[in-house]
DNA sequence: TACAAATTTTAGACTAAGTCCAATATTATA
DNA sequence: TATAATATTGGACTTAGTCTAAAATTTGTA
């Protein structure tokens, strides 16, 4: 993982580089299976004791708000983030909660655009089903 | 509002029709603005102080589950719930958190099938931006 | 209508997820 | 290196939602 390529994506989000952040952001590189924020605390305190539950909070709404990661909200379940840049899509397990990735061009994407009086953001497509561990195997039978 | 809808749906989702159940999806029903649990709770415990708390949520997961209730979960905030039972998706408005209706013709629909290993039960697009009420109006000055 | 079985309701204690605070420490800049 | 701006901290707090087991209601059957 490239220690500079990270600081320098915090810079240009307009964040400080410090310790704390730079853990966050690169476990969050580092592991790409959407952890909670409860995950991702007790993975970087881990490592770094000097890192409190409330700074990985507080690292993590700032990196949302700087657009380096996504939150990706869970009916029912904490939430989930994501370093991923690149355009994509996610698909939710029903059963066990898990968030994959889905390549931006494995599904149509809608037109964006203006829609009504709303000034449109972002579009995100959620497909919901079961995961490839969830789904009964052999359900012919 | 049609009484024996209501019943007739109810029980055509294999629950049984509760004063507290039925209030619930009346609720819902009636109000498109996609309520928080709270809000719902707050309203039909006020009409009819039979209905707990424990009680709303008891329902509002019975209703979601028998597929009579949508839920809506939206980032770092309560989730959101949706008894309209046509096919459409959401915009969430970034600022206030208002979740608002999409007819299912205004936007493409994104094929279905299968998603590699995955089961897919369902599809849902969300639309992420300013609504009107938060969109800086005039905004050329 | 009366009974039994299954389901639902309840208050309130509890848990999980996340926020807030104000004192302290660190970082970037001049 | 001094300074101002920003970040970090533990721990109390809030909010959203779950759990429990006893009591009540609903529904099907006789």
């Amino acid at each position: 993982m490239n220690a500079e390529a990270i600081k320098k994506s915090l810079q240009d989000g307009g964040l400080r580089c410090t310790p704390q952040r730079y853990a966050v952001m690169a476990f969050l590189m580092e592991h790409t299976s959407h952890p909670t924020a409860a995950e991702i605390f007790k993975a970087v305190n881990r490592s770094d004791p000097r890192c409190s539950r409330a700074t990985t909070y507080n690292n993590l709404r700032d990196l949302v708000q700087a657009g380096l990661v996504r939150e990706v909200a869970v009916e029912g379940r904490a939430a989930r983030f994501d370093a991923n840049d690149m355009p994509h899509h996610h698909f939710i397990c029903d059963r066990c909660g898990k968030v994959e990735d889905l390549d931006w061009y494995d599904v149509p994407r809608p037109a964006s655009g203006v829609l009504g009086k709303r000034v449109l953001r972002e579009c995100e497509i959620i497909f919901r089903g079961l995961c490839a561990r969830c789904a009964p195997r052999h359900a012919s039978r």
